[in-house]
DNA sequence: TACTGATGATCAGTATGCTGACTATTTTTG
DNA sequence: CAAAAATAGTCAGCATACTGATCATCAGTA
């Protein structure tokens, strides 16, 4: 019977682990209370102002339901703005807000940072190969999670 | 300002919900309601008859304020036993039930099967390559999160 | 032996993620 | 255009994970 140790699924969880836990202490000492999760969606937000949540989701492959509390949050923090949209008014389209933009510029000395010490086990032209290797075995399943991932558009842009 | 899909913490927090996802499929269509975690505990209690939850939580990773609540879980589903330590009223010691034995062995096509798709984006020198990878970084870093893996014994054991 | 510190387990509170359901809209179709 | 299908968002409920606290017990030491 195959150890659980030489699994991918169980070294992936740990990885993932660890890779809360180091964004969680970096974004600390920077003096920021913002979790991973919190700061890809802030950052896609900065990148697609006027976003809905249900696109959002998409870029970022989070679930719909995960999105709504993650906005409740950054909207509670003051990082965004959640309003109806005037022309679809089931969505509702998100804004960066100066202090959220504020807060995206301090943060990232700290997500560098993070990205550098995930990979800091790892030789230059390894850290090359396992980054080229995630995101082949990645794209791959893409479609077998809930929440896949979904370019911008393709062909209308909105 | 890097992209979030090329950073290393966003890979691997994606592939682990595919992970789950996966895992979730090819035991539920086996006709079991188990979560990789609660196979991972499940597994580990089998291979260590009457181990203690913190020394177990320590085997696959755990912060041992999770394993309470898959060990309740487990228990729940009468697949493990709990009981107060004969040498030390602090620890509880767990064993594996027969019905708990004969799930796990039901299991095993399914969880090999997740393990074989997790990687069937990649050539099989990829695969390889890639599980080295993983193992090597995960290695490297993991005293930086709460629940850090710990190997059965080194040295001075209780 | 009494004290101190360490350890095992649990709990409260918070944040992802998931399933499944529901409401309000919008779009598609017959 | 009316009915059906699809979509956006939310909610309830559950299962990891984390922080930080508490209780009981054990181990080491003055």
């Amino acid at each position: 019977m195959q150890q659980i140790e030489e699994m991918p699924g169980h070294l992936i969880r740990r990885l993932q682990q660890i890779s809360v836990a180091i964004f969680h202490a970096e974004v600390g000492a920077a003096g920021f209370d913002l979790t991973s999760v919190q700061y890809a969606a802030l950052s896609k937000v900065n990148t697609h102002p006027g976003i809905d949540q249900a696109t959002l989701a998409g870029l970022i492959a989070y679930d719909r339901t995960t999105i709504t509390g993650v906005v409740d949050r950054l909207v509670q923090k003051g990082f965004l703005s959640r309003e109806v949209s005037e022309t679809d008014r089931r969505a509702r389209v998100l804004h960066i807000t100066d202090e959220g933009f504020a807060a995206l510029q301090k943060i990232q000395p700290a997500v560098l940072e993070t990205q550098k010490i995930m990979l800091s086990g790892l030789s230059e032209p390894e850290q090359k190969e396992f980054m080229r290797l995630l995101e082949k075995a990645t794209s791959a399943l893409n479609d077998l999670s809930r929440a896949p991932m979904k370019t911008a558009k393709s062909g209308a842009e909105k």
